[in-house]
DNA sequence: TCCGAATAGATGTATATGCATCTATTCCAG
DNA sequence: CTGGAATAGATGCATATACATCTATTCGGA
């Protein structure tokens, strides 16, 4: 008998929640000797890409609530990771990794990259590489039409 | 200018997380009239699918961890959705729609169904499929090799 | 038979996520 | 310039999710 394997489900949704999860346990558990999450090493990763960046924007690169941020960005600053600042417009928040956060990223970064490898390397790197492409597209697709009048 | 595009992002795992946000956050709108969110929908309809079902079975099908399922299925249960049962093997809860959990799924099909059509004619309908296939294979190709010794 | 190992969930805690609502600030029509 | 509309976040609350740990039950070998 062995496992019992996986139905397909019938929801696209709940299709992507679950591949989610799965998956985030992996990275979850990769990146637990560093005490980081998959969701705190991804803001990490968002800004040593973004460099300084407001949280809306932020927000909007990551498809996360902008409140969802004010959340998980205070948790990652009192680890002392992030530095903010009042932007021109004084209602922005202006975001940017610290000199303790770089270093924290950095050290992750082996542990995520073994993570990532190991997955792409169970899923194959053609397909793998096809998923990931699909993915953002459709990711793009829904944003897109979000952000219309 | 519009709408600043969202970047593609490194990671596996961040890109799969940013899909399902974007996502639920659709599906939740669509379902909101019913007061159910889409977890608490795919559940519904697992267990419409399913018939009783042990909670941690369920919890296989949907990749989610038994013990997240406790507090879930308790939401649900307070809302007399569905019945639990001691089973055979009496350390099992068997899982099943109540009759007020399948008017409520049924209530919802409707409003899930119009959320589920408008994202793949928004994806287009052939690689919306394709889509779902792949990741469904990845979720499966992971799972698997979760189980083994 | 009996006892230790394994299994199914329950409980407590921490993070993740979004919404409704609120405040502070900016923008814009008049 | 001014006052109302719009915007950027903050706050409080509810749900989502998993892990460590605990209890109850079952299983397997001596």
């Amino acid at each position: 008998m062995g496992h019992p394997s996986i139905p397909a489900l019938p929801c696209l949704c709940a299709t992507f929640r679950r591949a989610a999860r799965l998956v985030s346990q992996r990275y979850d558990a990769a990146l637990s000797p560093t005490g980081l999450t998959i969701t705190q090493f991804t803001l990490l990763q968002a800004l040593s890409l973004t460099g300084e960046v407001s949280q809306g924007r932020l927000g909007e690169i990551l498809a996360m609530d902008s409140t969802t941020l004010t959340h998980t960005l205070d948790i990652i600053r009192r680890h002392g990771w992030i530095e903010r600042r009042v932007g021109a417009d004084r209602r922005q928040r202006r975001i940017s990794l610290s000199p303790a956060g770089k270093a924290q990223f950095e050290r992750a970064v082996p542990l995520w990259q073994q993570a990532q490898t190991e997955l792409r390397a169970l899923l194959g790197e053609q397909r793998s590489t096809n998923l990931m492409n699909l993915v953002h597209q459709a990711t793009s697709a829904v944003a897109e039409q979000e952000s219309l009048p």
